[in-house]
DNA sequence: CAGACTTATTTGTTTTTTACAAATAACAAA
DNA sequence: TTTGTTATTTGTAAAAAACAAATAAGTCTG
């Protein structure tokens, strides 16, 4: 009882997410390829049955191919599918996000991030898929610690404060979050381990043992 | 640049929730086809290019077909992939959920409801795709309106109390629990309409006519 | 028809959480 | 030593949630 019916062509594309300068941006990849071959475009291929287990192993697979090592947070975030979305004709598309601190990405020179905020047009449905993407990741920071993986392994309380207001999109008050975040036990001190500066050093934080996938509890 | 790789078996499967007997459950059909032909198994069928746009709209035509009409409330899942989960070969499902009032399914006698705590060995990996179903549910449910979708037009605050207990599985004060969610304003009252029983009257309450889709705020 | 019974709805109090504001701490540089 | 700047803690007010119980509104029973 097999299917008489043609098969749509089956891919992966990838939302990698890091922060610069304050901006939660989007690593872009220049395509090499005809369709909208020179084009900035998320990061993607095909998933193929020999190379890959699924559609996972192929986004891991073509993340490893754009930066050279795997995101320390990674997620399958919606398919996409229909005839319109890919002029080569009826296709779906699983597209990943992924989780980068920026400290990973600096020395890597085709690695190019873009503000969220000031993206150029993409091609095919990718505009949709940004989308898509910011959503979740919004949404999802207001109640985990996923930000945290955008952060290197060491950082400071203000560190992740910057960063979940800045993923959020909203202040949040200092004192609360500390509050909170402390509460959810979800990082841990460095002991004696301090980021000095021209102030009053500031207590180094790390990700806690127990939390290597992000925790999912009101912050 | 067409890729010479074999393409995979694209099909959706759905998870239906209803809940009847003051309990979860998901709809099961037989299935009429090897493989697994006779077996229970969650409804699904293959993504059709000349009837669907899309593997949202084969999900629907899916539903559609099993239970008559569309679901109230339909949400894409996730998308399972490999060359393992389907004894045909490499296969990708993109499986949906949906919910639907017991009411709108009692005179279908092909739709057989199956408490979700007890259901039987299911074909392919359809254990898996039920496992993530009921956590996206009760996860999502904690914090939306979507579980008044699994409730009739008209209900009651104590119906909704009960449905959102059931879904999430935890107790819920109810005093708290009117608070909130008549501070939500996703339900209103109905003028004048009361169910009657042997005791007190209670108040009838229907979706609020700007929630169509599920709100997401913290109930 | 007067309770008794049962479910619905409201009220009050306590506890916990969050917001807001400000004080204190720790260092470097002037 | 004073000033500047950021880090961290503290305190208080406001809001939300949990807990406990009273009140309301009907039916049913004797």
């Amino acid at each position: 009882m097999e299917p008489a019916y043609p098969q749509p062509l089956v891919m992966v594309d990838t939302a990698l997410f890091t922060i610069r300068d304050e901006r939660l941006r989007l690593i872009l990849t220049r395509r090499k390829e005809p369709p909208f071959e020179g084009l900035l475009a998320l990061p993607g291929g095909f998933v193929h049955a020999q190379e890959d287990a699924d559609a996972e192993a192929a986004a891991r697979r073509v993340i490893r191919g754009k930066i050279g090592f795997d995101a320390p947070y990674l997620e399958q975030l919606f398919t996409f599918s229909g005839v319109a979305r890919d002029p080569r004709g009826w296709s779906v598309s699983v597209v990943y996000y992924a989780l980068i601190p920026w400290s990973l990405l600096e020395r890597n020179p085709s690695a190019e991030a873009f503000p969220v905020d000031g993206l150029p047009p993409l091609p095919f449905d990718h505009q949709q898929i940004v989308a898509k993407a910011v959503e979740r990741l919004r949404g999802k920071a207001t109640y985990s610690s996923l930000p945290a993986f955008l952060l290197p392994v060491e950082f400071t309380m203000n560190d992740l404060h910057r960063i979940y207001e800045q993923t959020i999109g909203t202040r949040l008050d200092k004192a609360s979050f500390r509050h909170k975040i402390l509460e959810l036990d979800i990082i841990e001190e460095i002991p004696n381990r301090f980021r000095t500066g021209a102030h009053r050093p500031a207590q180094l934080y790390r990700l806690s043992s127990k939390v290597l996938t992000p925790f999912e509890r009101k912050i």
